[in-house]
DNA sequence: CTAAACAACGCAAATGATTCGCATTTGAGT
DNA sequence: ACTCAAATGCGAATCATTTGCGTTGTTTAG
């Protein structure tokens, strides 16, 4: 059984972040709506742009920041980085830390995420190796899909 | 026995640049000869930034941005990723394909060698599994080391 | 030895992702 | 509905990186 078999949660509620927000001083407002809605129909992290793009209320780039780094903060989403320089984005399911891997087609940018991680031993031995504490770690996977193989 | 123990390769020689340029057409210069001796005098993966500053011969910004992508192109050096938006570039050890990986610190930002990799059996699994070919990856490690643990 | 041919350089301007300032709008509680 | 702080939209700023181009320095053909 994978540790963190995400796609299996129950997908957060709208709703759920409207009370989240409320509790913090924050607001339920219509571009955070559209946001999360636009990463919940999609299942692999996606650039701002993207989001932006998919956001048909026309609500600003700038916001789309905005809102992606509020939802960071508040776990609802988590930030990958393929080493392109475009950070990309994904929805946590409830009770999911967002902690797993992807492997990614470098002929076609195709994404297929990795919900294995057995990195949890070597995590600890070099936290223990090293003295250093609260270690976390970034992992991805980069080949040849099966499509770009044919070319 | 690590898999990649590079800091026990013999450095690689200005003279050995200076022919493998000649035989490709290219020149040996002095941005080029200065920019190697920098990453040559320290240990860690440099960002351009720092490479530049160090670079007392007064070079220009975007010529070290070219010769570190030269560089990166006839793997004289590897380019690292820490996910904060700037590349990184350390210099290869001769017969090194520098694989490797590294312990970040989040507070202080120093930067320890990670020889192991243990992700080779896994590489391959993933690789299998989902059909893709010429699998790599990318691992790097985050945590607080000790002296940030006092503060 | 000289000149054409070309690689690199320096400099400045362009690009692309992300952030910020600020005036205006709007959600949430009274 | 009224109020006020939080959020938005818009444009401008920032940061890393790339590119265009005129100039300089080598290399090579004659």
């Amino acid at each position: 059984m994978p540790r963190h078999d995400h796609h299996h949660h129950k997908p957060r509620l709208l709703s759920e972040l409207a009370a989240r927000l409320r509790g913090d001083a924050k607001r339920f407002t219509g571009p955070r709506k559209a946001v999360l809605e636009v990463l919940a129909a999609h299942p692999h992290p996606m650039t701002i742009k993207d989001v932006h793009a998919e956001t048909k209320s026309g609500c600003d780039l700038a916001t789309v920041y905005r809102a992606l780094h509020l939802l960071e903060e508040m776990r609802l989403v988590k930030r990958f980085d393929f080493g392109d320089g475009v950070a990309r984005f994904e929805l946590l399911a409830e009770g999911d830390d967002g902690h797993h891997h992807h492997l990614i087609c470098t002929g076609c940018s195709s994404v297929i995420e990795i919900e294995e991680c057995f990195t949890e031993a070597l995590e600890k031995k070099i936290a223990d190796q090293n003295g250093f504490k609260t270690v976390t770690h970034k992992l991805e996977f980069f080949g040849v899909c099966p499509d770009c193989q044919k070319v």
